[in-house]
DNA sequence: GCGACAG
DNA sequence: ATCTTGTCGC
């Protein structure tokens, strides 16, 4: 991976690695797929951009739910300890997530997350390492794989066709928009697959991102200009 | 041992 | 993620 083919960039301490891996497992436990019991009215969307290589910038937008009308935005940057390492993407990006997620006025019912949900080595996404920490309902919608095997989809939007590892269902590939590349949506916690699908395919209006992280990636590209 | 590898 | 120009298409 880029981490021990760059010349800057720490190679990652295997002790560390092993301890994160075993917090890992250890939450493991407690993830709750199940169809959620809420009545959607309120999701956010957030996503996360840094300054240079130590300062994280995230974001958490929040919109009416079905209608997709913003009704918040939030953000918050600070430094940033751990380098990219795949599959421990919530340790370097989670903490501050979830300093900007204590910053919105109103509550979403769900959190849809820039990046996978249980579609990970260990189940544990981003998506789902933050529904852990939020006890809230969770979805990931990744744009490249992480783990598992699948089919290309058919071109049309609508089209999907599951993404399989150790012979479990743990995504769906997910065309949000014709001829374009498909997203992967997975759930992360307090959520089951068909609804994280149905919710994704709703929000997805004119852009192979669905509205929430669109947004939340548009805004962090925003507010980034603001603080530098 | 050889690839693959979210953001 | 980020570094970066023009360019093709709706």
């Amino acid at each position: 991976m880029a981490y021990f083919r760059s010349f800057n960039t720490p190679p990652p301490d295997p002790a560390v690695l092993k301890e994160l891996t075993r917090k890992q497992n250890e939450m493991q436990q407690r993830i709750i797929l199940q169809r959620p019991d809420f009545d959607l009215k309120l999701i956010a969307g957030c996503d996360s951009s840094f300054i240079g290589e130590d300062k994280i910038l995230s974001v958490f937008v929040l919109l009416r739910y079905p209608e997709l009308e913003v009704v918040e935005k939030v953000w918050h940057h600070g430094p940033v300890e751990l380098p990219y390492i795949p599959g421990f993407l919530a340790f370097r990006e989670a903490p501050n997530l979830l300093k900007a997620y204590e910053k919105l006025q109103q509550k979403p019912d769900l959190v849809m997350v820039d990046g996978h949900g249980i579609s990970h080595p260990r189940r544990l996404g981003i998506a789902t390492h933050l529904g852990l920490h939020l006890n809230k309902p969770t979805m990931g919608v990744a744009k490249k794989v992480l783990v598992g095997k699948y089919t290309e989809p058919a071109t049309a939007k609508g089209a999907l066709s599951p993404l399989v590892y150790k012979d479990e269902v743990i995504a769906n590939v997910l065309r949000t928009k014709d001829n374009v590349k498909p997203v992967f949506v997975s759930p992360g916690h307090l959520m089951d697959l068909e609804s994280a699908t149905e919710i994704a395919m709703t929000c997805a209006i004119k852009h192979k991102l669905p509205e929430p992280t669109r947004l939340a990636d548009h805004y962090a590209a925003v507010f980034k200009q603001e603080v530098k």
